[in-house]
DNA sequence: CTCGCCGTTGAACATATGTTGAAGTCAAGC
DNA sequence: GCTTGACTTCAACATATGTTCAACGGCGAG
């Protein structure tokens, strides 16, 4: 049996355009990242691109990603354990993965900046009054 | 009256290649990092680039910086209020900038992740029986 | 004084992330 | 059936971040 949310989430209906479209991206930005695996393509019968909901999403939360800091590549690395239609869970997993790898960044920035303060003549000046 | 911490402070003695191994960089990068602002030298009578103390620790943090998704063009801009040898305050005013920075991002990470979980049939399919 | 080692500059190359343009294909409407 | 518009591929270009190379200059040791 095939039910109607099994047949809206399996279809691939919507072109580069529409992505672009929902996603915010230029048309060219949407085949350079299916290129790169954040995104999957089928094609039509004429050798066209369709995605389905998640490619739009899953721009958006890449070009996030981005920002603070992860490459194209480890995006398209943290996708890749999504099924084509990413439920509510998929997502949540997601997440949870792109915060921590923010926030180890951030923790990581915390501590070696703070190495630097801490250990003398690392960063400071050695303070010797005459 | 010039003190010991002000010469040992405002002299620039360090080569490209000194700085390069303090900081872990290649020479080429050093080069970079002050065509672009990250560092400033100055120069010997025979056109050779000095750096002073905190060149090295600059590139550190830059380094750092750009791991949570900062631009050399912006790391420039928050190394340009700094006094050619900054002092503890100095690099605490840079460090508390950086972090609010990767926080700043995590934060809106988080928020947008947020709203795209919450934002039905934005990212989620709609969950639709029958 | 010559040699070798740094340093200098500029250009070319390399990778990541895209954008733009040319040339061709396909489907839909007049 | 011809035009039009959206799609295709591939190549060139653009920016960010560096690296490598060639040609040249100065300086200290032998």
């Amino acid at each position: 049996m095939t039910t109607t949310a099994e047949i809206a989430t399996v279809s691939a209906t919507r072109t580069v355009s529409e992505v672009a479209g929902e996603s915010g991206v230029a048309a060219s930005a949407v085949r350079f990242y299916e290129k790169h695996g954040v995104i999957t393509a089928v094609r039509t019968p004429s050798n066209q691109r369709r995605f389905n909901d998640s490619a739009a999403c899953r721009i958006k939360v890449a070009k996030l990603a981005q920002r603070v800091g992860l490459t194209v590549r480890e995006i398209a690395g943290v996708f890749a354990g999504l099924p084509p239609s990413p439920g509510p869970d998929d997502w949540a997993r997601v997440a949870t993965v792109l915060v921590e790898h923010a926030e180890a960044r951030t923790a990581e920035l915390r501590a070696r900046l703070a190495d630097l303060r801490s250990g003398t003549k690392l960063c400071e000046v050695v303070e010797q009054i005459d």
